[in-house]
DNA sequence: AAGTGGTCTAGACCACTTA
DNA sequence: AAGTGGTCTAGACCACTTG
């Protein structure tokens, strides 16, 4: 007995200081603040500014802060929740979504979403691209991938390209009788594209939402939105604006 | 005129390195194979250890590589898809459910649960731990709170504590009405009892579902489900088996 | 021009797994 | 004991934003 062996398992240096840093904001730091700079955090705290930078990833990650190259670190607001429910049942781009087209174009798709369009897997299809804005911030930036044959009446659709060829294309979209959808999520990293219009850097983890939409008794049409982690709650149902807080403290006694 | 400026953006090297790598993986490497280790890979790119572990980092949270310490780096499969759908309608714990429970204490549970539990915010709940299992792996670790208020039939559950305490309480819930259900998801870093039970580290990258239950005009339980991000995607429909392919490769044109 | 976060280096030591 | 990934250091330079 004796030796009350506290330090079997020695906690790393940026797991602690994430810990302290986590019970700074909540006292010390009202949201929007502006932290002192990296390396002076690091000098304060002791240890190597890839240290402290270890700490600051884990809590941006968590939505507890952002960061933004030349300007500095704040102390970000709560986690957003945006709908993602099926309850939000109809075609995109129906009358009331929060979303905006930006343009359109046509490409092959990429084979994971070829092999979800019943397997044209190298015919070009309709690339509509759109922007999720919730209160003035751009959350979310959506591929929308949608066959030839899903918009028959392409004759109606003038526009070469552009806001108003998406637009057309969604018009188009909405005469199908719609049979279901088909949802997923998964963690992935920005590309380039995304990540500038979401005004993140490329590899920023974002959360994907794959979407199929069914019609015909095959997929009309394949949605790959890609959502800011950082800043998004993702929500199914009712639960819209109430406030989640960023972490699960641990508080459990027997 | 002449210069083709290129040169614009100068990707950063571990950006770089990481498409190179993730092209290597499609085309050189089998699931479940081993990579060379960091020290050797570094050399043979001709970049610093860490740089090298910046792009690996990038395809592990893309579900593309997974990395054991004192073992090495490996090819992962394509993540599994595990059904978090409404789908599944009925209590926790419900017949057929693939959770396992693991056991039960009473706590106060922290302000963001106690938020959702209709303000109760210092009474203790009866927190049940319980551990989703898919194919032979862990994919979710769970804590489930339980006002006493839910489970009046307290003298029915003998057991003080344990996973025998854990199937009372869940027997108990099944004999409310349920009203209906509410989710949300968000990207979390798993606390250090998940990582335990996940087989990851501490701060590993995890999906956070969060779920109310109502039931008499009230919410009659929180679980608060934190998935491994690096291995699931989360369905929610009947998209269970689909293979998505990890990143979605860029192949747009006009 | 000054200050910020982002990238990169070359090393060191530690914790863990396996043989 | 050897080999792996995980942590940490002390520096350097770059890209970006702002006054």
């Amino acid at each position: 007995m004796g030796t009350t062996q506290l330090d079997t398992v020695p906690e790393p240096k940026y797991w602690h200081l994430k810990t302290v840093l986590s019970e700074a904001l909540d006292s010390d730091f009202a949201v929007g603040e502006i932290l002192p700079n990296e390396r002076e955090l690091a000098a304060r705290f002791g240890v190597a500014r890839a240290t402290l930078r270890q700490a600051l990833e884990q809590l941006e990650l968590e939505g507890r802060l952002q960061r933004r190259r030349g300007v500095g670190t704040t102390v970000a607001p709560p986690r957003v929740g945006v709908d993602v429910g099926t309850s939000q049942h109809g075609w995109p781009g129906a009358a009331g979504d929060s979303w905006q087209p930006v343009d359109c174009t046509s490409a092959v798709p990429p084979v994971a979403v070829a092999r979800m369009l019943d397997g044209d897997c190298d015919n070009e299809v309709h690339v509509v691209r759109r922007i999720r804005v919730t209160h003035g911030q751009p959350v979310a930036a959506e591929l929308l991938y949608v066959p030839a044959a899903s918009v028959l009446d392409l004759a109606a659709i003038d526009s070469p390209s552009g806001a108003a060829r998406a637009r057309g294309v969604l018009r188009e979209l909405q005469r199908l009788a719609m049979e279901g959808q088909d949802r997923a999520v998964e963690l992935g990293s920005a590309r380039a594209d995304d990540a500038k219009e979401l005004d993140r850097l490329p590899g920023a983890p974002v959360l994907v939402v794959t979407t199929r939409y069914f019609a015909h008794g095959g997929t009309a049409a394949v949605s790959v939105a890609t959502y800011r982690a950082d800043t998004c709650r993702l929500t199914f149902g009712d639960s819209g604006d109430l406030e989640i807080s960023h972490h699960t403290q641990e508080r459990r006694a027997s």
